[in-house]
DNA sequence: TTAAATTGACCACAACTGTTGTCAGGTTAA
DNA sequence: TTAACCTGACAACAGTTGTGGTCAATTTAA
């Protein structure tokens, strides 16, 4: 029965804190160490739990990863809309959304790092083709008010790419400079994109 | 002896051309199947040589991935110098090094995934920062007129960031586009690139 | 207390990795 | 022809990988 207490919870519940646990330890691995560091075995070192455990929760190597990466794309997407729904000018709801990524990312680089990083590093997300930042160039996409759309298309697929780098840049080390520079130059490229040539 | 003539060709000759079979093989793996295709073993089957060859032309398999790297890299530089070189405008001479670039990578897509995705993907390149992004970037960052430094430097940054992430969508077939448009496009993202805000 | 469910520590397997070494043949200059 | 050199096919090493299984110990409901 699963619904059977047992060590004051039921199983199901740990079996759910068990699957916390691992996608924890990927995020970890693969915020640090990148995608190569993200083995069955090395998930479980660091989530200290045994491959029974593993197989438990997911089939593959390849679930953990994707779950892993949704699992930060789904907490980034909810920061973008929280941020979002509180400003009323497109100015500031720009200027929000920067504002908001930017503070996650500061929080705790592992989550920018996978977010970023990971859907280009990654096998078990690249050839799936499981990347956000395809379908957040989209969405900036039907945002644009000028050229066609496959002038449109380029405009976000660039935007989407400027930002990245930025960030990228910013989480190594390589790009000194305040959080309010980053962010105000970041709010400028996005106001800037939608612009006549 | 060295010089000793062998099969009708010198010992060296064939030295030279054994590492070239190789640093070929390098590019085909890290050029279509990534980092992680890129195994001494693999290399040496795909090269149709065995694996003391390889140790007789790399001391490594990081030693290997570099040099496919360079060598694709000083044959991108060679071609936008020529290309430049012809051109004597400054609005030309953005137009021909993007129409150069855009052909050696349509010309064969490897090289731009290897030009363009390796640094980030193969540790061997990441961990020693052997990109040769950044120094274009940097590049481009003295051309810029306006802002100090630091706004160069994220002008600069988003500038490569932006025409990266159009070109792998090209690559990959997400960016459905004519050539034209796309070096069109990416010209205006250059030229757009200097200017005040 | 007893029987069932859960846990964790291991082990086994085959496949792969980087790297070095060996050894039987072929090729050439002397 | 002989002796030096070059070549290719492997074997061996210790390591890691994904994925499965076993088994004794613990924890609980009955």
């Amino acid at each position: 029965m699963a619904g059977r207490s047992w060590a004051g919870t039921t199983l199901d519940d740990r079996k759910a804190a068990r699957r916390e646990q691992l996608v924890e330890a990927g995020l970890d691995l693969l915020g640090t160490q990148g995608s190569a560091g993200v083995s069955v075995r090395a998930v479980c070192r660091q989530a200290k739990l045994t491959e029974r455990y593993f197989y438990e929760s997911f089939t593959d190597r390849e679930e953990l990863v994707v779950a892993v990466y949704e699992h930060i794309g789904d907490q980034a997407r909810q920061t973008l809309v929280d941020a979002v729904s509180d400003a009323a000018e497109p100015a500031d709801r720009a200027k929000a959304a920067v504002r908001s990524f930017v503070e996650l990312m500061v929080d705790d680089p592992r989550k920018g790092r996978v977010l970023l990083l990971a859907p280009i590093t990654d096998p078990a997300l690249t050839t799936r083709g499981i990347a956000l930042l395809p379908s957040f160039a989209e969405l900036v996409s039907g945002q644009l008010s000028h050229g066609d759309a496959a002038m449109r298309q380029m405009t976000s697929i660039g935007l989407v790419g400027a930002l990245s780098n930025v960030f990228i840049a910013y989480l190594d080390g390589s790009l000194k400079v305040s959080r309010e520079r980053l962010i105000e130059h970041c709010v400028r490229l996005v106001l800037g994109a939608d612009r006549q040539p």
